[in-house]
DNA sequence: AAAGTTTGTACAAACGTTTGTATTATTCTG
DNA sequence: CAGAATAATACAAACGTTTGTACAAACTTT
């Protein structure tokens, strides 16, 4: 393993100017680095990237924590930062919770302890607050927060406009002549889902229809808990559901099967998050799209900025046929 | 921030002996352990790992490469190795080559630089032989390679029975009475590719059918090549298709649809991998199922018991709607 | 009780880089 | 050309840990 020291060794040199040398630094001679550099690739030189580090006191590389890394949208978030980090010459630490508060703390401390340049993440359904998160990280390391955002920590945060997506959501199942509409609405100590929730109140109430809140299903997320939720809406009268995930829509598809009800003649949905299988389902089933790729392009952004404002990704409405009683024209996939 | 120095000169002793008692050394007395582990506690220390890795000349981390990150297939098998690899006390470093031969000698650099424990890979398909992983990382950093293997290179490898898997795909399609049966074969620089090919080509010798080689479509993965090499198939006759891939093998669906083919009346398909979508399509799509958590642990535990074998995770045929051209029973989800 | 063995600590040198300060070589100014 | 200013390099001390060797103390054993 050669080091500076053996490139300064050949050159007659001393360590620090090779280390000023290949880090650009204005106080070597033009003439030097070159012979320096033209060394270093002679005798095979790579930079020893954890001694730099541990001089540095930091790291490049950047955690990043998720509550699932297979899940779609989180995928493709870490796909987005990562293009934009690998471009600048960090690398990425994942980290996931499974949605559980003390696997997040422990991802937390794992990467401060390995001296990440910065952490990107979006919390656990377990954590109800921030504090641990400034606990462990301190201000010594920069956090960026997306999607799921507490919005009293510092910092920069990528979210969706969750309300304006849920309310032309809303708006189109109006639209579209349904009457009474029902949502699963996901966990309230998320910001994003109570901003949807928020989006569909204001639109019942805009399109001068009342807001029911027997027919708000709470903590509905994967399909089990939307078919059980479903069963309930369609129960109690409902004939369309803006659901803020399209796992749990998903589930009260089959709830309407079960009920006998046709898609969309008989009730109509839409969904949240535009998973790949929405567009491939029969019928195709409507869905709130998140921009999960260029969130992580803005989080990774808003790191290497150094900024500490909110960035708003827009989430865009793919109409398809779950939600389409009146006419089948203007379809999106 | 606090040391083990600092401990040390609180208690009295060396920083040699705090390192010691912390890392669990026969050479300390059990007092005095208690006594460090104590103090280490109250003072609140957290090794600096950044430290320890430059001194022992090896991180805690493992570094995963894939071809990219949000298909679902690896990022379950980073899911799997990480529940086996955060047990175990590492974390994961995540690159991705998005095919390219580049990206990946970039990457396993980038790990290499970082100074990894291993390096867990599943090659690139624009990396035609193993040279380059072998040149970067030496004989000093451990090799696990999954699902796209150089079988040349040392070191753990862990694949699917894609043989027997795919024999099994091309029977039930036979049995099914197809009998035209062609196949989207994937790229033949991938073994995983070239064996289910073989099992293919197998079970239609044993069937006694002949094995028509105008019927193999290869280099066929995405969606767009599958509709086009299906559209070929159609036209030369088959009547089913067996494809290397799911997404290939829903081109190959819209290509049947095209051609006003009734699926699986008319025609027949089983797709591989087990996407999410093909359970929720309409009609459901058979797949012949990875198993890709299963590959990471496998992948994870191997690195972790620096064995060189072979491990070989089954595949398992989903029957669907797809290619039940007989009787619909025996469905599994 | 002396010699030998074990046990527990201390000492000090790494690991390879970065960076503030000191020193020497060079150029500029009057 | 002397002196000042600037440029280029050398020196040396970190960063926090690990680990081989040396040493001292506490036990055995004969």
């Amino acid at each position: 393993m050669v080091t500076i020291s053996d490139i300064a060794a050949a050159l007659g040199v001393t360590p620090s100017t090779v280390s000023r040398a290949l880090s650009g630094s204005p106080r070597v001679k033009e003439e030097t680095r070159l012979a320096v550099e033209k060394m270093a690739a002679e005798m095979g030189y790579e930079r020893n990237i954890v001694a730099s580090n541990l001089r540095k006191g930091r790291s490049d590389i950047v955690g990043i924590i998720v509550p699932r890394i297979h899940r779609n949208f989180f995928s493709n978030v870490i796909g987005g930062a990562e293009s934009i980090l690998e471009a600048a010459g960090y690398c990425v630490l994942i980290c996931q919770t499974h949605e559980r508060f003390e696997a997040e703390v422990k991802a937390l401390r794992t990467l401060k302890n390995n001296q990440v340049a910065g952490v990107l993440m979006s919390h656990a359904i377990g954590s109800d607050n921030g504090d641990h998160i400034l606990e462990v990280l301190g201000d010594r390391i920069p956090l960026v927060q997306f999607d799921r955002v507490f919005s009293d920590l510092p910092g920069a945060k990528v979210v969706s406009n969750n309300f304006e997506g849920a309310y032309a959501a809303t708006k189109h199942l109006v639209e579209q002549g349904y009457r009474r509409i029902g949502t699963l609405a996901g966990y309230m100590n998320s910001e994003a889902y109570a901003a949807r929730l928020e989006g569909y109140r204001q639109a019942l109430r805009d399109s001068g229809l009342p807001v029911d809140e027997s027919l708000v299903h709470y903590d509905t997320i994967v399909r089990e808990t939307g078919l059980e939720a479903g069963l309930k809406a369609i129960d109690a009268g409902c004939d369309a559901l803006y659901s803020a995930g399209d796992f749990s829509a998903l589930g009260a598809i089959e709830a309407a099967r079960e009920r006998g009800l046709r898609i969309p003649e008989d009730f109509g949905i839409v969904g949240t998050a535009n998973e790949a299988f929405t567009a491939l389902m029969t019928p195709s089933m409507s869905s709130l799209a998140l921009n999960p790729f260029e969130m992580g392009r803005q989080a990774a952004q808003a790191f290497l900025a150094g900024e500490e404002g909110t960035v708003v990704v827009p989430m865009e409405l793919k109409v398809r046929e779950s939600s389409c009683r009146n006419k089948l024209q203007n379809l999106s996939i």
